[in-house]
DNA sequence: TGTTAAATAAGAATAATTCCTATTCGCATG
DNA sequence: CATGCGAATAGGAATTATTCTTATTTAACA
């Protein structure tokens, strides 16, 4: 995702162009670990050290109401954020707090059709999403949350 | 879970058995909707007033260290605590804040064998856990969180 | 370029959780 | 049953992620 990929990414939502947005919103891209605010902060602050925590939480926020990132769900006592909004399952790393996006239209499929023959009493559902708990093999995470 | 069950569950981890632990854990089992350690406290106040919220979460992390609670993952500030520690799935309901136990072995079988099969380079599956979003039609939910 | 509503910076406030410590208590031992 | 000890609890302080507040700045549009 470049500059002007961005600049359209928020505009579409009829939201103000900024610095410090098109910042955070490229920090989403940089960072591959689903980051929190705090981390995202600190990735942008190199560049752009002027940028307050307060600031990067309102812009999750708005990012969030227009559906620009997800949060992701996680035991821990922080949020992390997640600029992939299409329908996707996650790896959890036992060993470490890496968190991997993983794509499987084949899984998909076999989910729909599944709940679509056994169903849920009672329970409409919208979404499905594994959390695919276990540990990497030859781990080797990056740095950054 | 009797009584007697539940000083089994202590002593079978060789944790002493006190009125608290004891309290807590019949919240554990009689607050049906994934309790936060509030609610928990809340709930054994009416009969235990003295109990203190500190308590609540030494108690709670002891269980969790013996595996005889587990912590369900949300996209809210707090944490909730879950006392089936069997492995199940849960349904996250979009209009409250209800989550419901989700049991189906037909489905484990079905995820089973489809990883057994097409497995993920690098990763050792332990785990897999659906959270299953969506609406309950004509829903009543119970009033403790 | 000037106007204005929206966005930001900075710091205070909040709330869930953790930490600290004096006191209490379960339980093993005699 | 009494004693002693290490573990557990109560109560409050501390921590920390997040939210709130307000004065200042700025992007967008006429
Ligand atoms: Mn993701
Ligand atoms: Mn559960
Ligand atoms: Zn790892
Ligand atoms: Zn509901």
């Amino acid at each position: 995702m470049n500059m002007s990929d961005m600049i359209g990414v928020l505009s579409a939502k009829g939201l103000k162009v900024t610095p410090q947005r098109l910042a955070v919103l490229g920090a989403l891209v940089a960072l591959p670990n689903h980051p929190t605010a705090d981390s995202i902060k600190a990735y942008v602050n190199e560049q752009f050290p002027s940028l307050a925590l307060g600031t990067v939480y309102n812009i999750l926020d708005v990012f969030f109401e227009k559906g620009i990132v997800t949060k992701v769900k996680t035991d821990r006592d922080f949020v992390r954020y997640d600029i992939e909004v299409n329908g996707h399952h996650h790896l959890y790393c036992d060993e470490c707090d890496y968190i991997e996006n993983y794509f499987d239209e084949e899984l998909d499929n076999l989910l729909q059709s599944y709940f679509q023959r056994k169903g849920i009493p009672n329970f409409n559902i919208r979404d499905i999403n594994l959390q695919i708990v276990g540990s990497y093999i030859n781990h080797n995470p990056p740095k950054n949350l």
